[in-house]
DNA sequence: TTTGTTTAAATGTATCTACATCTATTGTGG
DNA sequence: CCACAATAGATGTAGATACATTTAAACAAA
């Protein structure tokens, strides 16, 4: 029935697959709270920042789908009150993006349940292991530009 | 406080990573040809059965992303008269699908410039490291509903 | 300065996806 | 047989995405 692809291909299809599985998974955990994945993405990457704020392009740089468009993803948080938005003084060209307490709190909620769900990795996943298979998907994402 | 994360959780991150920067890329590659990686997808399932039909609801299950809308992307393939779709005799609900001829001499063209592209991955992935990260993920894959 | 180039972000647009609903066919219990 | 549930697929719709274009600011050179 299946083809006979090397290994090397096999994974590709393997991590596509399991790409759009978690993302679906995702999805619908954080569904009832009324946030995407994309969105949750960049509240993640701002509370990573401890308040500080971030310009827009930086976020860009830093999401799992790079397409994404930040812009319009960050006017969905703001018009929640999750983050507030400023043109930074130094370079009136960028915007500075920070999360809002309420913004923090909600992500520390909601990050509380993602973790509380993906406890299940450390069931399948040994550390050895995923360190493994991070240096293994890593190696090909360097070969990228 | 955010920075610390797991081994497993970095993995998840990585694997959602990598797999956007594949798709992209394959994104890229089939645009000059008219097709998205999704239309993709079902033209290379199709080519599996060599030639049988196949029912629609059958290639939905088949697919990387599940939750693609089979329906509509077939409408795509059927309009470029890659592929062929007739109700089933034997169970009028399902509608079978299968490649027509131009559909089989487009997909092997397609297939031999993905494997082309994909030769790099043989680069930087072993044959033993790509088995084991696909069953590192698999293992996670199975503990999904 | 002035002109042209590059960069950051926003926006216009067609297309695509997710989700719910609808139609047609088949299967099942009375 | 009939009523009713289950299944396969199509479709309506809101919202999201990809890609190109536009606006505005900063930079660089003549």
């Amino acid at each position: 029935m299946t083809s006979f692809a090397s290994p090397q291909e096999q994974l590709a299809l393997t991590v596509l697959h399991t790409a759009s599985t978690m993302l679906n998974h995702h999805r619908a955990l954080l569904k009832p709270h009324g946030i995407t994945p994309e969105q949750f993405n960049i509240l993640r990457i701002l509370r990573g920042q401890q308040g500080h704020p971030l310009a827009l392009r930086d976020i860009s740089g830093r999401m799992i789908d790079r397409n994404s468009n930040t812009s319009r993803l960050v006017d969905k948080l703001l018009a929640k009150g999750l983050v507030r938005r400023e043109t930074c003084p130094s370079d009136r060209r960028r915007v500075d993006i920070a999360l809002t307490p309420e913004g923090d709190e909600f992500t520390t909620q909601l990050k509380a349940l993602m973790d509380e769900n993906m406890g299940s990795l450390q069931s399948v996943w040994s550390e050895e292991a995923a360190i493994q298979a991070i240096d293994l998907l890593d190696a090909w994402n360097d070969t990228q530009p």
